[in-house]
DNA sequence: AAAACATATGAATAATTGTTCATATGTTCA
DNA sequence: TGAACATATGAACAATTATTCATATGTTTT
């Protein structure tokens, strides 16, 4: 642990009551692991384009079923997507706005420079 | 893998040819996974509110320098955040003003509902 | 030049996580 | 009801990663 800087307590202490609380920094944390896996980007970018079947999304990445039905579970878990049954088939799609918002903001972060 | 489904077969090709390059989504996938962890939000939390040296960010955060080292080289391995030496201390800030915005936008994500 | 200070970094360990394989669940059709 | 189809899920394994410990690098002060 780094020791104590009483010159700086005054910047330390401010800046601590500015930032927000642990629980939500560890949730936005968390969000935002659920953005970092390739797969899952690429489901959520499938699914931007608007809902989709389990098998539709496997074709489009190539990918086992299995694998993608774990990442879809991942997803629905953190709220990022939801789901409706249309007889044997379920249809995956993004849970609201803010997701697109999040993923397009990271995509175009990437695209410039 | 799964089996073709050919009367998918159009939903796939577009949306396949409306998406994002593989590369591009996986340097998403990177620019979110350094995100995704509590102590590197903790830091740009931290550094959102201006630059800071290292001796001040373990302070706030309550952990060793070592490891808070560890996450700033991380964090500028990814270009969201930058340096500059002051004598013995090293400053660190965001990078640019768009990791303060998908700083934001994950955090009223969370606040939100 | 040596000592003190601020920060960085390599190696090791512990914990987390993504995919595969095998199988279970739930729906439709014959 | 049984077979076929679509999706979900548990267990195991491999790979990735965050922290700690020890030490190295670079700066200032005496």
């Amino acid at each position: 642990m780094a020791e104590l800087h009483p010159e700086h307590s005054h910047i330390i202490a401010q800046t601590k009551a500015n930032m927000p609380s642990e629980e939500i920094l560890e949730k936005t944390a968390d969000v935002f692991k659920v953005f970092g896996d390739k797969t899952r980007i690429r489901i959520l970018s499938a699914l931007s384009e608007g809902e989709m079947c389990v098998c539709c999304i496997c074709d489009i990445l190539e990918m086992s079923q299995s694998a993608v039905s774990h990442q879809l579970s991942v997803l629905k878990a953190a709220k990022l997507i939801k789901s409706r049954r249309e007889g044997k088939q379920i249809y995956y799609s993004l849970d609201d706005a803010h997701v697109g918002a999040i993923l397009c903001t990271g995509i175009s972060h990437v695209e410039e420079d």
